[in-house]
DNA sequence: CACCCAAACTTTTTT
DNA sequence: AGTTTGGGTG
């Protein structure tokens, strides 16, 4: 398929001035791109021209939001290369594809540097370590274990034997790493984002003190510490000139979801702004809670001198006309912003609809409905989603599609790295890997029965006391270790340790280990055992140790949701998803739940303006998902998890506050079932068949 | 010291 | 419903 540019997206991806002697010099750029305006596309033509016009693709630094994008952006970036090239080729004249056509076409491959900030962060530092003085065979710990770790130093330092309750472990790491990305002082966050923990100021300070320390006792790196430390590495003027002049380029793709401390990374690489081009739309800026500020994109052009040249982009691609009247009115009731209006050339006849049903039963009821119906219509389920606030919008729904038979695939909520076994399984790996992990040995060691956690810290310190040599763990003796499963695990750790074992059947061996442990310890051994067998599989994938355990924590698979529909992998399946999880996707249909005051706009949204604006922003980004049909759906009544005590409770919703008058005009309102009562019904209902009053009367006769 | 049970408390989105 | 704490038992 060609790749061809509009105009404006042409404008956009050909900025700059081509040096005579190769390469291109351009000052900073920043291309709004509105949702389905072929940013994606543009992006591409961007790299594409940089490299025909002797730019060295391995100093061109491509951030984006996750690795598939930047997989994506490279394959299309190297099809235009070799397009242009080919096109060229043939106007002189030459008649087949030349070998220098295909070298420079493949040229593209070497779009090395890209993925998202901390992947490339990790491969970064990797490499510059030792200047640093940092080991470069550290571990990184997703926010799972970063939290264990804080749990553990919360006990250690008797901060829950307080009088009042301690913020939990979840808590102290939400604030912690607000401070470290939103480059606040602690004080700054308790008194915005923490009010209710601002008592707890010096045993924060303290805990998160400790913390820091033991990371570094660990040898690990948590998800703020790779982008903290590359901050770092370009600011250190020692080493920083070294890191400068490895890129002449850098394209940061989804810029309105950046945080303060990824843009200073950018600044402190490009400090003049020269070869720098950021792609976003503040519009669609949705990850705040992850400290993104909408401010990085919105002030990015007067951050330079002189400021940033501005590329709207805003014919948009995807959705018919009558759904951007509806987005439109949206963005036009925001306060702030680029307000990047989008137009289409796809009409259609009918209006988004608003579909009121009595409960989440009957929206479920509604939604399956639709979705044969279109089935039948030759409309596949693929090309179909389902889109809410949060993941147990959806519990209803599940129910009622596996009773119908329909496969589908849930993205966001739980992923398969956050269930228990599959973490028991990682963390050994990773303590065979780092002996020095002490939080990946600690959760091992307690799987052992009798090993609780003092006999777990006891162990530890003695594999400390030893060197973290893992074979001194043979003369570690208790009563309580007498068995094989010890023995077994110790010889396990030395020889995956030492590569007695090698990386192709390490994964196969932990298992093996763990199987047996896994009945004891949960009801369904058989279900998970399958997950643990999977995790080998994907292991195999990886060319070693390090790159696995990284990867797997930077970039984790998608999903393992609708996991009963294994028998229809290859089939067509419906996308259930967080609108975060939807971002760049597209469908026909979109279907999106739960459009009612308390769950859009959520709940605890509702009194904070700034948070407000972001459940708005949500809202848009939901409703610019869909190329043809759009069905918002608005429960009358729904249920409220566990708000207070008892279990949960029907609440009747009130109407969202984001359907104002001018919104309410870009929809159709209609109600499911159409009972709405025809003439003939009113007639009929009028009728006296029978004297049921009287009957009721004669029972006290 | 490990393990089990009961009571108290609780936000949501993810690299 | 899931996490965290505290108490009781072996």
């Amino acid at each position: 398929m060609p790749q061809v540019c509009t105009e404006e997206q042409r404008q956009a991806a050909e900025y700059g001035d081509v040096l005579a002697q190769g390469g291109v010099s351009s000052p900073p750029q920043l291309i709004i791109a509105g949702a389905g305006t072929g940013k994606t596309n543009t992006l591409a033509h961007r790299a594409a021209f940089l490299i025909m016009n002797g730019v060295d693709p391995q100093r061109i630094l491509l951030m984006t939001f996750s690795r598939r994008a930047a997989t994506e952006l490279s394959v299309r970036a190297q099809r235009i290369v070799a397009q242009t090239l080919k096109q060229a080729a043939k106007e002189e004249g030459r008649a087949t594809e030349s070998a220098s056509v295909t070298a420079a076409a493949s040229q593209t491959d070497q779009l090395s540097w890209m993925g998202t900030f901390h992947s490339v962060a990790n491969r970064l530092l990797r490499q510059y370590a030792p200047s640093i003085g940092l080991d470069a065979d550290f571990s990184i710990m997703d926010r799972s274990d970063a939290a264990d770790m804080m749990d553990v130093l919360r006990h250690k330092l008797e901060l829950n034997q307080q009088q009042k309750r301690f913020p939990k472990k979840a808590t102290c790491l939400d604030i912690y790493s607000r401070c470290v990305n939103a480059q606040q002082s602690l004080d700054q966050v308790l008194e915005a984002d923490f009010p209710w923990c601002s008592d707890w100021h010096d045993e924060l300070k303290q805990l998160f003190r400790a913390y820091t320390e033991a990371k570094q006792h660990q040898l690990s790196l948590d998800y703020d510490d790779l982008l903290l430390y590359w901050f770092h590495l370009s600011s250190e003027e020692s080493i920083a000139e070294r890191v400068r002049g490895l890129f002449d380029h850098i394209l940061v793709d989804e810029y309105q979801d950046t945080n303060k401390l990824q843009a200073g990374i950018v600044h402190r690489l490009f400090p003049d702004g020269r070869g720098v081009t950021v792609v976003g739309d503040d519009a669609q800026s949705i990850y705040a809670f992850r400290c993104a500020d909408v401010d990085n994109i919105l002030s990015f052009p007067e951050a330079f001198n002189p400021p940033a040249r501005v590329f709207p982009l805003s014919e948009n691609f995807r959705s018919v006309q009558p759904i951007l009247d509806l987005s439109n009115a949206i963005l036009n009731e925001s306060k702030e912003g680029y307000k990047n209006l989008l137009h289409s050339q796809k009409a259609a006849a009918i209006k988004p609809l608003l579909v009121s049903v009595e409960d989440a039963e009957m929206q479920s009821k509604y939604i399956i409905e639709k979705l044969l119906e279109n089935r039948e219509a030759g409309i596949d389920l693929k090309r179909q989603a389902v889109l809410y606030r949060s993941s147990h919008h959806t519990d209803q729904l599940e129910i009622e599609l596996r009773r119908h038979d329909i496969p589908y695939v849930k993205h966001g909520g739980l992923k398969f790295l956050d269930s228990a076994h599959v973490k028991d399984a990682l963390c050994l790996l990773r303590w065979a890997d780092n002996p020095k992990h002490r939080i990946s040995g600690f959760r091992v060691l307690k799987l052992l029965p009798g090993v609780g956690p003092k006999l777990a810290e006891k162990i530890l310190d003695y594999l400390e006391l030893h060197d973290f040599d893992f074979a001194s763990l043979q003369t570690f003796s208790s009563s309580r270790l007498d068995n094989d499963n010890w023995r077994d695990l110790v010889a396990l750790l030395g020889d995956v340790h030492n590569h007695v074992t090698p990386w192709v059947e390490q994964m196969q061996r932990v298992c093996s280990w763990y199987q047996p442990l896994l009945e004891t310890l949960y009801e369904d051994p058989y279900a998970r055992g399958g997950d643990v067998e999977q995790l080998a599989m994907i292991s195999q994938q990886s060319p070693s140790r390090e790159r696995f355990l990284s990867e797997l924590i930077l970039d984790p698979p998608a999903t393992s949701g609708g996991l009963c529909t294994d028998s229809h992998k290859d089939d067509d399946f419906l996308i259930l998803s967080t609108i975060h999880s939807a971002k760049g996707q597209e469908w026909h249909d979109v279907f999106l739940l739960n459009v009612a005051d308390g769950n859009f706009p959520n709940e605890y949204a509702i009194n904070d303006p700034k948070a407000l604006e972001e459940e708005r922003r949500l809202f848009y980004v939901a409703l610019t998902r869909a190329q043809q049909n759009l069905h918002l759906i608005q429960p009358l009544k729904y249920w409220v998890p566990e708000q207070q005590r008892f279990g949960g409770k029907h609440v009747y919703g009130a109407k969202s506050r984001f359907l104002s008058k001018s919104v309410m005009r870009c929809l159709e309102a209609v109600p499911y079932p159409d009972n709405r009562l025809t003439p003939d019904d009113i007639k009929a209902g009028e009728q006296v068949l029978s004297d049921i009053k009287s009957k009721v009367m004669g029972m006290w006769d």
